[in-house]
DNA sequence: CCTACATACACGGGA
DNA sequence: TGTATGTAGG
């Protein structure tokens, strides 16, 4: 019956078993994490704890869905099920649904996205008559974001000086009057942010003692993964359930902390021992998950960073390969020598594609391994970018559902009042916009109300906005009798989106029609799925889950056996045998914005911690010398995080660090500190003192004259990288060399423009 | 009011 | 490079 405490050690058995009081799990990456957390929570189902009694927190959906399923495996998926088991903003969204009376807001309340919150934010600044250059909506956003984080409101925002002090000095002194504007918007549009979710949960625990009480009493457990990414928000909520029992469970690493960016405080990891003396402490730190080799250059990284929590990572597995470090000449050349190597390593190490990852720093990269990925017919899939829910057809139709649900949701109003074209334009769009600011009504109402008539609005304007006043209230009417897939689908068709999709003809056009067609299947699986299990299945359930879901939530069978392209920060928690981190380079990773402080830069080499420790068995860094950044030609030398990693785990080419090619150490060695032994000097070879330091080294590309060239000379081209002339032919001045590069295959290119370098 | 074209701006990560 | 916005002409 207790066969899953079997297979675990030392460590993580305390940490299952001892259920009571607050602990902290400190869990070193590959540590076994997630089997500790299932196992604890399945440990407490079978001492008989109800699980509706369990509340476990985690950073997404997958995660939560994965955990849920092994869980399910030991006790039953019956029990498994009533758990409250969610990402933040899922189990957050689902008590203010239930609560939502007491804040005023309807239960059926829209979840804005970021998108949605950027175009209100800029329909204000342009009411606001400020410079639309200064405030950039997203610039805005992350302001109001972190206000909201720190659950500082509007009127305690105006009163910041730290706050408004910053805003003046970045030519933005109005944000105050914004973010109150904006919180007013909102709620007259009966919509919530994912920031909202978690501060108007504050606020409900605040003034609702009542509320509050029931859920402290309902959880006697409170369990949060990835602690250490916890924002002040979060960290709160957390800890005003968590008072009455006292069990909670709180599980992170401080070395995998990513997500200052969206407000995280690494502090409260640290700080957990102020806030529970009593706490008991469970470090786990054997990594099962990676070689030698990995664990140590991992740890190498991330002991140049300071103020952690002291533990020591270690592997038992095999001491493994080196991590290997390419040099590309391009980002295109990157590319190749990645999808190559991926094609050959499969073949000779007889793995799969899903055996294999492509890590990133920022989604642009994506494209040129997209690209070299296709050309070598490797099945991929990728994720971020534009997401499923983020194509325009699908926020257009989506926004209908909003609309048909929560007519008081102006932005799918917005989205939606002229699409399909109905000759609403925008001279009434403004017309309506006034008068729904001067009497303080959501849009609707204006359109709704019969002073319509007396806003100067022409009858033939005024019969087409009732038309679509009648379309959104007949969608309205079925939504108590029609299922999701049914309203859905109608929705889709009496809209006319499906006969505007029909009009184009063009592959994008039927590309988008085949995007709706997913979609409302998607609806329809998840309409009978939840029929079949006797749950509420209507439109409104269905869009209760969409506005939290990502894209790595609907994984499709078809997806399994393929290589991943991720950023960084989303490959968190998983692991593959085979990754390759890629544009290793300065100002690209770290990136140029986080280079300006030491906070920063940590929490960047942090980021490549996590990027070194999803490797199972190889790792495989990679820089090209030059990449196009917004459609521009520049040129990079190599990350001084590969000057991080102690040489004695590095696979190496030195001919590739020549002069200033060579990385930058993070740091000079302290004066008068003892050299530490995993602190060994880095990259010794071809070593010439190029000032460390110095700006931005020009890496001028130097070509030959290629007067003389003739077939079978090797050359090397800017982009292309090293290779072999083939043949030349024509006449002056349009000669053309027929090259074949090493890794970017044969080209064709015209001597009179095409930089090449002889090289023998 | 709509469409087509020109120009400006953007890339830091995400629930 | 791609997308969002502005403008001219229909």
């Amino acid at each position: 019956m207790q066969d899953y405490l079997e297979g675990l050690n030392d460590a993580q058995r305390s940490a299952v078993v001892e259920t009571d009081g607050p602990s902290l799990v400190i869990a070193g990456a590959g540590s076994g994490k997630t089997r500790v957390l299932t196992f604890r929570i399945a440990h407490l189902l079978q001492q008989g704890v109800k699980p509706y009694r369990v509340l476990a927190l985690t950073f997404t959906n997958k995660a939560a869905r994965e955990m849920k399923e092994r869980i399910g495996s030991v006790v039953g998926q019956g029990i498994a099920g009533s758990l409250w088991m969610g990402t933040f903003h899922s189990i957050f969204a689902r008590i203010l649904r239930f609560e939502s009376k007491h804040l005023g807001y309807p239960s059926s309340f829209t979840i804005y996205d970021t998108q949605d919150s950027k175009n209100l934010i800029k329909s204000i600044v342009k009411r606001m008559k400020l410079n639309e250059k200064a405030y950039k909506p997203g610039s805005v956003l992350s302001r109001i974001s972190a206000a909201k984080n720190d659950l500082v409101t509007p009127v305690v925002y105006a009163r910041d000086v730290n706050r408004t002090a910053h805003d003046k000095a970045s030519q933005m002194p109005m944000i105050y009057e914004i973010y109150a504007q904006y919180m007013k918007e909102c709620y007259k549009s009966g919509a919530m942010d994912f920031d909202d979710l978690l501060l108007n949960t504050n606020i409900l625990f605040r003034d609702f003692p009542d509320v509050l009480k029931k859920y402290q009493d309902q959880f006697d457990y409170v369990m949060v993964d990835e602690y250490q990414d916890t924002n002040y928000s979060q960290y709160l909520i957390i800890k005003k359930l968590a008072e009455k029992h006292q069990n909670i469970c709180v599980v992170g690493d401080d070395a995998q902390s990513i997500y200052s960016f969206r407000g995280a405080k690494i502090e409260n990891i640290l700080n957990f021992r102020n806030d529970y003396p009593g706490y008991k402490l469970f470090k786990l730190e054997q990594n099962y998950r990676s070689s030698q080799n990995i664990v140590n250059a991992a740890n190498s990284i991330i002991a140049k960073n300071k103020g952690q929590i002291q533990k020591n990572v270690f592997s038992a597995n095999d001491e493994g390969s080196r991590v290997r470090v390419l040099k590309a000449y391009s980002d295109v050349e990157e590319g190749f020598l990645i999808t190559n190597d991926i094609f050959e390593r499969r073949m000779k190490e007889h793995c799969e594609y899903k055996d294999f990852a492509i890590l990133y720093r920022t989604n642009a990269q994506s494209r040129v391994f997209e690209e070299a990925l296709r050309k070598k017919n490797l099945p991929y899939k990728i994720y971020g970018g534009l997401s499923f829910y983020q194509r325009k057809e699908i926020k257009d139709l989506l926004a209908y559902f909003r609309l048909t649900i929560n007519p008081a949701d102006q932005e799918a109003l917005k989205r939606v009042i002229n699409y399909p074209a109905r000759g609403i334009g925008k001279t009434t769009m403004d017309k309506l916009t006034a008068a729904a600011d001067n009497s303080d009504q959501s849009l609707w109402n204006v359109l709704i109300n019969p002073n319509i008539a007396q806003l100067g609005i022409n009858a033939g304007t005024q019969k087409k906005l009732a038309s679509f006043v009648a379309l959104i209230a007949q969608f309205k009417a079925q939504l108590e009798n029609l299922s999701a897939y049914e309203l859905a689908a109608e929705i889709a068709s009496a809209s006319g989106i499906m006969k505007d999709l029909h009009n184009d003809k063009s592959i994008e056009g039927q590309g988008r029609i085949d995007n709706i067609d997913e979609l409302l299947n998607g609806i329809k699986e998840f309409t009978e799925t939840r029929q079949e299990e006797g749950e509420p299945a209507q439109l409104v359930n269905f869009l209760e889950d969409v506005a939290l879901l990502t894209d790595q939530d609907n994984e499709k069978g078809d997806d399994i056996n393929k290589v991943t392209l991720m950023t960084i920060h989303s490959a968190k928690g998983l692991e593959f045998k085979n990754v390759y981190i890629v544009g290793v380079e300065e100002g690209l990773f770290p990136a140029t914005q986080s280079t300006d402080s030491e906070k920063n830069l940590e929490e960047e080499r942090r980021l490549f911690y996590v990027a070194v420790t999803r490797a199972e068995t190889n790792a495989t860094i990679s820089f090209a010398r030059s990449r196009y950044k917004y459609g521009e030609l520049t040129y990079s030398r190599p990350s001084r995080f590969i000057g991080d990693i102690d040489q004695a785990f590095l696979d190496i080419n030195p001919e590739d660090f020549v002069g200033n090619e060579r990385p930058q150490p993070s740091f000079r060695k302290p004066m008068g500190a003892q050299s530490s032994p995993t602190l060994k000097p880095r990259i010794r070879m071809n070593y010439r003192s190029s000032g460390a330091g110095a700006e931005k080294p020009k890496l001028k590309f130097q070509s030959s004259n290629t007067n003389g060239l003739q077939a079978g000379m090797k050359v090397e081209h800017e982009r292309f990288g090293v290779g072999e002339v083939i043949s030349i032919e024509g006449v002056d001045p349009n000669v053309k060399a027929t090259v074949r590069f090493v890794n970017a295959g044969q080209k064709q290119l015209l001597l009179k423009f095409a930089k090449l370098k002889i090289l023998n």
